[in-house]
DNA sequence: CGACACGTTGATCTACATCAATGGTGGTGG
DNA sequence: CCACCACCATTGATGTAGATCAACGTGTCG
C-alpha cells in the first residue's frame, strides 16, 4: 500500500453525492493505492476508517472455518468500503481485497464522525445508500438459498458484468479466479468449471484463459428467474 | 387491520432515539392493529410509509416462486418495518405478515421525510440502523451458503429465542408454524421435523404442539459454529 | 529436463428434496 | 353422538444435485 495525492476530479463523493465534499478531499489530499491481491483490511482489524474506490477491483469477503471464505460482494470505482464498520462494532466484520491495482480515498473515522454531524445532506445520501445495499444482501440471500447452483454462477456473472463492466475486447472487465467465482456463487472450484463447460457449449459464454466473454445475457438472467 | 389510539409510551423511537420524536407521534395519535396471519404490506405494494411495532409478531418475507417463499427476517416489538421502501423503489420489496396479534404504529412517507430533512439526530440513528441490519443480512448470507440444514435451523431457533424471548413457561415466545421454519432456514417441511427429532432425542430442544423450548442453548450455539 | 503447482476430468458418496403412504384430528352434517 | 371427510402431521422410500476424492494432464520455473 501506498500514499499518493488524492485525484479529487474523479472521487466519486465529488461527483455523486454533494459539492462540499469536493473541498474536504481536497484539504486531504491523500489516497493509498493497493497492488493486486494486497489486502485493504481484513475481519477483526480496528476499524480506522473508510475507504471511497476512485478506480480498481476489490472484493469483499469473510472467513468461513479453514480455507472456506465468502465472498459478500465486489466493488469498483465509486463504491464505498468499511461502511459496514460504522455500525456500533469497533471491528471490521468483513475482509477487502483488491483484486487488480486499486486507489482508493482514505478518510479516518473521527473525520468522517465530524462530517455526517455536520452535513446532513450526507447522512441522508449515505443513508439511502445503505438501504440499497440492505435490498442487494437480502436478493442475494434469497438467491443463495433457493436456487440451484448453475443459477447463482449465472448471477454471478451478470453481477461482474454490472460491477466491473466490459473491456475493449467485450470481456468482463477484471480478472478473476475461479475460486473467487465459487466462493461468490457459494459452491466448490470444481464444480465452477464443470458448469462453465456447460455453459460454454449452450452458447452462453466464451472464456479465454481467465477472462470471460458473456454471449447471450438473455439466457443467463432466464437462468437466474 | 384497526386504527386505534397511539400508545406513545412504548413508542420505539420515544424511548430509545429521539426524545422529540414523542411529541410527533402524539400528533399523529394512531397506531394499527393486525390480527394473526393478516397481510401488513405485501411485495409490489406502493410504498405508503413505514412502521414502528408496538407490540406483536412480525414476518418479513419475499415470494419464490409458487408456493416457496422465504422469510428474510423476524420482528417484534420495537423494530421498524418497510423501511427498505425507502431506497429509490416505491414498491415495497418483501411483504410483512403478522405472526401474531400487532400493533404497530404507521408514518407515512411524506411525514418521514420532512422529519429526515429536519432532524439529524434520527437520520443519523437511521443510518446507524441500516448499517447494523446489513451487518446481520450478511452474517445470514454466509449462513444459508455454507452451513448444513441442521446447522440453519439451530440459527433459526437462536435467533427466534433473541427476537421473540421466551414466554412465562421458558418457551419461544411465539407460536410459528415448521413451515415458517422451513422456509426461514431455507429448507423444507419435512426435513424440519425430521431434525426436529434429532434435537429432542439429543436433549437440545422440547416441544409441546407449535410451541417450542430451548434445553441446551449451548449445543446449538456449537452446530451453528 | 525434472518437479511442482495448478487446471481438468471422471468416479463415488452423501445430504437433502421429493414423493408416497399412513396416522391423527377437528369440523360438519346427518 | 357418531360417522365421514378433509386436511395436516409423521414417517419411510427413492432420487439427485453437487461436494468430495482421486487421477491425470499441462504449463511454468528453477
Amino acid at each position: 500500500m501506498q500514499d499518493v495525492l488524492c485525484d479529487v476530479t474523479s472521487c466519486f463523493l465529488c461527483t455523486n453525492c454533494i459539492p462540499e465534499w469536493r473541498e474536504i478531499i481536497a484539504m486531504k489530499k491523500q489516497t493509498r493505492l493497493f497492488k493486486k491481491n494486497e489486502s485493504i483490511f481484513s475481519e477483526g482489524d480496528d476499524v480506522k476508517g473508510i475507504y471511497f474506490i476512485y478506480s480498481g477491483a476489490v472484493k469483499i469477503h469473510k472467513q468461513w472455518s479453514d480455507e472456506k471464505d465468502m465472498i459478500i460482494r465486489f466493488s469498483s470505482a465509486g463504491d464505498i468500503l468499511g461502511h459496514r464498520g460504522l455500525g456500533g462494532a469497533n471491528k471490521y466484520p468483513v475482509s477487502a481485497t483488491a483484486l487488480d491495482t486499486t486507489k482508493a480515498c482514505f478518510i479516518t473515522n473521527q473525520f468522517l464522525e465530524t462530517l455526517l454531524r455536520s452535513n446532513h445532506d450526507l447522512t441522508y445520501k449515505l443513508m439511502h445508500f445503505y438501504a440499497s445495499e440492505l435490498q442487494k444482501a437480502e436478493q442475494r440471500m434469497r438467491n443463495l438459498a433457493h436456487m440451484d447452483v448453475k443459477g447463482r454462477i449465472a448471477e454471478t456473472l451478470l453481477d461482474l458484468k454490472k460491477v466491473f463492466g466490459l473491456n475493449d475486447d467485450g470481456f468482463i472487465g477484471v480478472v478473476i479466479t475461479r475460486q473467487d467465482i465459487a466462493s461468490y456463487a457459494g459452491t466448490t472450484y470444481e464444480t465452477v468449471f464443470k458448469l462453465f463447460n456447460d455453459l460454454t457449449s449452450e452458447g452462453v459464454i466464451v472464456t479465454e484463459g481467465k477472462s470471460i466473454r458473456v454471449i447471450n445475457e438473455e439466457k443467463l438472467r432466464k437462468m437466474v428467474g
